[in-house]
Formats: C-alpha cells, structure tokens, sequence
DNA sequence: CTTGACTCTGTAGTATGGTACAGGGTGTAG
DNA sequence: CTACACCCTGTACCATACTACAGAGTCAAG
C-alpha cells in the first residue's frame, strides 16, 4: 500500500503539518509507522479520511474532545449497535442544549434590534438603555 | 460620594475580585482612585452597573472586545444608534449561521439514529456506516 | 553531489477569558 | 492590641486549538 508523507496528509486533508502532528498528540490520529532510517512518519490514505472527518465535525461545532468520542465509536471492537446509538443520542442533547442558548441569545438580540430604529442619537438608543436597564435587576 | 473595595463592587455585579482586576487591566473598566496609604481600589459605585452591562453582554454572547467597543460607543459624544444596531445585527448573523450549522448536524444525528435499531451487531451500525461515509467526503 | 524542499523533536508563543496562589500590607471589631 | 477579613502586586496556571520557530537530519531532482 502506498504511504503519504505528512506533508501530503496535510495538504489532502486541507490543515496544517502542524495541526497533523498537534492531532496525534492529543490522540486525534493514531501514531503511524516511521521509516527505518528517517524516522519520517508514512500514513496510511485514509488518514487523510479520517483527518477530513476531523475538520469537518469541527466546522459543524464539536470540540476536539467531541470528536475524540466521536471517532471512538467507530474504533470499539466491543460493544453494541446501542452503545453507539446512545452516544450519538447524548450528542443529540448536546446540540439541542447548544441550540437553546443560542435561540435565546437571538431572541434577546432581535427584541432590542426590534425597538431600535437606528436613527436616534445614541444617548436614545434602545439597544444601550437595554443593557442598562439590565445592569439594575 | 460612597465608595466600594473592589470586594464590594464584585460582590455586586455578581462576578470574582480577580476578574474585576483583569477587566481593568483589559481596560474595560477604569482605573479607580486608590486610597492614600492603603493603596485599596475606591470605585464609584456606577461601576457596578458597568460590571453588569458587562456581564449581560457576555451572556448575549459578545466577546470582551466586542464589549469595548460596545462600551466605547457608549462613551463617546459622536456615533449613533445605528452603529449599535449593526453590532447588534452582526451579533444575530452570527448566532443564526451557528444555528443553521446546528440544526445539520442535528438532523443527519437524527436521521442515523432514525435508522439505527439499537439492537443489531456494531459492524453494522448504520451510524458508523454513515461516519465512514462522511470520511470519504 | 549539491541544493532545496521536506521532515524531525522540542519548546514556546498566540488568543480568549479568566482563576489561583504567594507573600506581603491594611482596616476594623471586640 | 490582636485577630481576621480584606486588599495589594506579580506571576503562574487552566482549557481550547492551534502556530511558529530552532536546529538538526533526510530525500530527490538535476
């Protein structure tokens, strides 16, 4: 099997050299086989799969811990369907917990945006009294 | 005019004596009259409702610097309304574009689990099925 | 066989938003 | 006047997620 140099993993995976070997140090990607005399790592190709998943649940929000857990769904040899099941109905609750908060943060937002014509001066604006108002309760 | 140790005034606004210090030091607060031997930090006690605005913004989701700036605004003689509107609409951008985000992931979680009995071997999981699937692409 | 691109380890720095001491001095109630 | 709570500065540390070297070795094209 053809092997990738880390520099080839990381362009392929779209990141850094940096962050591949940062990766491996938090347990991200496994250790892969050095060469003999080099000591070059060489990576199997679907590290690159596995770093594109990475990036990818990372976009989508999940923190590096969470991709962790993520991915060791998949490495279980043990272990159910169910097992796998529930933690991705715990990551479920996450998001919606992770929704919730951000719901209520734009709600909050579009009220004060809502009162607000943008044309006052600022010693009017609706958005700062808000705040102020606030800093009593 | 009454004044308040640092102790009070954190008290007040409901956060911790070193994060007043770090909020001063990040400049989002002045620094206070000291006293003449002791050296103690002698807020006013407007402080506290500065400390608040602070914390609320936080809890709307602004970072500290977007606070300065909120807090500049508020400052200043010139500037209207409407640049704390577009702050503000800037700030509910970026919320909803989380939530988009959000709501993706939440829905392919959902469909995978949707499918997944819960009850069949691991190796045919349809959830890790689907996280290979994501890998290749 | 040289040259330049690439890789190695290890350490340190970036930004964010604090939190936790150590080792002092101060202020006040009993 | 003695406790004890409080305050001071300075520094270091926490997590998160990288990013940037330094100084050394390696590989491959020409």
């Amino acid at each position: 099997m053809e092997t990738l140099t880390i520099g080839k993993v990381a362009n392929r995976a779209g990141i850094g050299i940096e962050t591949v070997r940062f990766y491996e140090r938090e347990g991200l990607i496994a250790e892969p086989p050095r060469g003999e005399s080099s000591g070059y790592r060489h990576y199997p190709e679907d590290t690159v799969a596995r770093l594109r998943f990475i990036k990818k649940a990372k976009e989508l929000g999940f923190s590096l811990k969470e991709i962790r857990e993520l991915l060791s769904l998949k490495a279980k040899r043990l272990g159910s369907c169910a097992d796998v099941r529930s933690r991705a109905t715990d990551k479920i609750e996450d998001i919606d917990r992770k929704i919730v908060v951000l719901e209520a943060m734009r709600k909050a937002l579009m009220g004060l945006v809502e009162e607000c014509s943008g044309k006052g001066p600022r010693t009017e604006c609706p958005i700062l009294n808000a705040l102020d108002a606030e800093q009593d309760a």
